[in-house]
DNA sequence: GCCGAGTGTCTGGGATCCCAGACAATATCT
DNA sequence: AGATATTGTCTGGGATCCCAGACACTCGGC
């Protein structure tokens, strides 16, 4: 690696008050960061100046300010995420002869993002934009996997936020973290005709470098063509290396 | 300035790639920001490391990755607005007598994020997490007024848009683009009677540094109090000061 | 009111880094 | 297929910058 160490250090600040729940003192970022004192103040000046970091004197600490809003803006504008994923999903799709499909959480939903339908195979409901209840997708059911159960909680805290399609899926807190837990257990996200009677899917999360879930790859599949268990397992494992591959390019 | 060019030049990266609207080759952030070719890829170098930056092979291009989103976040978290405008809103109405608010646009609406309720004086309907339609405040009139045309049309296509209250408002786009242009006339929003019958409010947006509204300040009182122009123009001059204020604060 | 802790500013020289330019690889154009 | 343009990598030395530490100011505790 280069040896670009200013800018290292003030990228290093920025993740550090990202991570934060409110502004810190310019101490606390220099002892958590290992930074010179006055190498923290002469970087937090350039910070403020340039509007990533605002002063808040009456506290006497440093919090993030509107260019930092404008990065997460741009972020959303550009979709690097289905930039970097449509062709890895099309290798899967290539490779298995099934649909794949990449989703972000949002809120209690599912919105698919890159739908790359196989040769042959007929339209599915989880086409591009379309919302879907989480805990009844193999992409929710993936992501929901990996939060913490606090996240969860706080997302489905009562039986009320609980949608149910073909009368099927999770329909309590307690349901839906019994689900989870399988889902762990088993190492892929499965669900078997809850979205589309006669169809099923396996999904697994792609992780940012916290290790929080930022999409999911599901493959969707008749459920006659793949009864097995170690079919369907081997399938996951496809779409398991797919979704290591989309982490290792979203990078960080 | 204490002297941290390749922490300037980063920041000045990033803040290009958020004004884009979509990912750039490496030969166009060198030129527009006049950067030796090496250098920038030094620290394309770092900002894909981190995750700020993500590279992607098939477009040959640069674009913001998942660390940019999590500076939003970040800021939206920590809500710096708040914070740095508290005092300011404080200031205003003990020098004025009168009631202060802050509020955010938030598509068709505004969202009071600060009330400063003057000593003695009533309880209004803008407390803070309320929200009202942005055509009928004071401080969604100031924001839209700076808005380009454009951007108020995407918000407000058709008549369906406009919520009446009192049956007082503007109730099309034309009625709408009539009031701006007014409000833009005379230099300060003005709203009467149309949120609470007996009150009347003047307002102005706070600016980042694009010129782009991230908020409004606007003073309520009642009607009476303040019957005449020159001096419901003297409140809006010292509401315009503490927007300037807040401006400053936020900073970039 | 005084003292101690923490915040913020400033300086200069030893340490190191930034950039010009060479080189290799890749994509596009003819 | 060959030529050209662009992208991406690498090197080393002149230029400059990073950090230790001194100093001033502010705030909180006693």
């Amino acid at each position: 690696m280069a040896q670009v160490p200013a800018a290292r250090q003030v990228l290093d600040i920025l993740r550090f008050l990202a991570d934060q729940a409110g502004p810190v003192p310019a101490a606390a970022l220099a002892r958590e960061l290992g930074l010179p004192r006055s190498t923290t103040y002469h970087l937090l000046g350039e910070l403020t100046a340039t509007g990533f970091v605002v002063h808040l004197p009456d506290e006497r600490r440093y919090g993030l300010g509107v260019s930092a809003y404008e990065l997460g803006s741009g972020f959303t504008r550009q979709a690097p995420l289905q930039r970097l994923a449509r062709r890895p999903l099309s290798e899967l799709t290539d490779r298995t002869g099934h649909t794949s499909h990449l989703a972000v959480l949002h809120g209690r939903d599912v919105v698919y993002v890159i739908e790359e339908r196989a040769r042959g195979r007929a339209p599915l409901v989880t086409d591009v934009g379309v919302r879907l209840p989480a805990p009844l997708t193999a992409s929710g059911r993936a992501m929901l996997a990996v939060l913490p159960p606090a996240a969860v909680r706080a997302l489905f805290p009562t039986a009320d936020g609980f949608v149910l399609r073909n009368e099927r899926g999770p329909d309590s807190p307690a349901a839906l973290r019994r689900l989870l837990a399988e889902t762990r257990r088993r190492g892929h996200a499965l669900e078997e005709g809850e979205v589309t009677a006669g169809f099923a899917s396996v999904g697994t999360p792609v992780l940012d470098h916290s290790g929080h879930p930022i999409a999911a790859v599901a493959l969707t599949f008749p459920e006659h063509e793949v009864p097995d268990e170690d079919g369907r397992r081997s399938l996951a494992a496809q779409v398991a290396r797919t979704a290591g591959t989309i982490s290792r390019l979203i990078g960080g």
